[in-house]
DNA sequence: TTCGTAACCTACTCGGAGTAGGGTAGCAAG
DNA sequence: CTTGCTACCCTACTCCGAGTAGGTTACGAA
């Protein structure tokens, strides 16, 4: 298809993603440089990597089958799985990239706002920029799509959630007040919880840019995010 | 489609929910009251709702095959499907059925809450009690368990928040404020994924109580929302 | 050369969704 | 009573996708 525009993956630059075609032509190349067959696993597993994402991506989880990927690298099943483990440990891996880039966008925003006020709004215009940047690509992963996915979603939910929780925490400390460990957790888990219903809402309503959402979702929570300091406990 | 076909359900004492259980009794033995076969459809299409809802719910859906629930009540695949269509309609009319109840105990407490003030609390409320008695039933799903599930889950998500919209809406104009549809709407999906995660999360701490959930969503969406009433719309 | 091993293959098994193509029971009309 | 229609219900498949068994070959080291 579109294998042009440049050779090499330049910069990642202003923020703007790869594009998944491109990192898997990369690897196709690299691939290709081993002259007839007899790769090595490394590269097959990124080059896996690469084409999985793309493809779950693009069909979801249910609409890509292992068969399905072993062609696409023209190699066999057994390769594939010797690769990947299962259909879903490839899954994990593939969402685990994604969200270990996106926890990491998400920090480095918040910690680079000078401003303690406007972390939060920093934090959130990192995600839905991240959001925005894979807007199609993500949108079936973010959309609850999937299969036996459960526990990936799950666990990715909860590992992100845990960083929320550590933003908070941070925050709070930051601001000289303390917060009830348990109290900082849940708040992190229905934040978090809101930021990807938005991102999900997100997809009908184009019109909208990240700092829309970032501003409405600031707008939602941070008063009761800032009450909850010096507010009490309500109970437990 | 669920309640009301046959005389009685026993109460089982206080709010509780009916149990499975006793739902899946009743409808079998309507079942078993005809003689030798030849049920007539209505009968088995509710035994098969009641036998589907406690089988997804204890086994998540990719737990469940058409032939475990064609078993468990005594008849063959084909009249599965030709009740059900699909397995994937089946998980949603089962799904249906739940939002539905949902949708209305909120809509219920809500309305019967006289103070303004306290409407958020009291739709919370209902919602974490509504989780509560089904804590071990609808876990499952409620974890994002699921195949191709995702359909029913975005479309049931959906619907949830197209009710918050309306709570939201019929909220502010009470109090003489008027809104932007699109802010409510946003608003809607971001309180309701903040329901969901927390509802989620409830899951691995059992010592707090549905009063405890609401009143952290409460604390933490109420001063936003009310914010956002006179505050400006950010962006957009 | 010989052996070990990493890379790769063909050709299966196994299980679950969905279907084809019937039977049989009841009932209405001739 | 017989015919025929229409639910209701069955056995016995097809089809597809995840995962595996077991063998083959290239390559590097002893």
């Amino acid at each position: 298809m579109t294998s042009d525009t440049t050779s090499d993956a330049a910069p990642t630059g202003a923020g703007v993603a790869p594009t998944l075609d491109e990192v898997i032509a990369a690897r196709a190349a690299e691939v290709a440089d081993h002259r007839r067959g007899r790769v090595p696993a490394a590269l097959r597993r990124a080059h896996l990597l690469a084409v999985a994402t793309k493809a779950f991506v693009e069909h979801g989880y249910d609409g890509v089958s292992m068969d399905d990927l072993a062609d696409a690298m023209g190699v066999s099943k057994p390769v594939v799985y010797d690769l990947a483990g299962s259909k879903e440990a490839l899954f994990r891996d593939v969402m685990a990239d994604a969200a270990d880039e996106l926890a990491r966008r998400i920090a480095d925003a918040v910690r680079a706002e000078p401003d303690p006020d406007r972390r939060l709004f920093a934090g959130a215009l990192a995600f839905f920029e991240f959001v925005a940047d894979r807007r199609s690509a993500w949108s079936v992963l973010l959309s609850g799509e999937g299969g036996p996915v459960s526990e990936a979603m799950v666990a990715l939910r909860r590992q992100q959630a845990d960083h929320v929780t550590d933003l908070l925490v941070e925050g709070a400390v930051a601001a000289g007040i303390d917060v009830e460990p348990l109290w900082a957790e849940a708040a992190a888990h229905a934040v978090n919880g809101a930021f990807e219903a938005l991102a999900s809402w997100w997809q009908g309503h184009p019109e909208l840019g990240p700092a829309d959402l970032a501003a409405l979702v600031t707008a939602l929570v941070e008063p009761g995010l800032a009450s909850m300091a010096d507010g009490p406990t309500p109970a437990g």
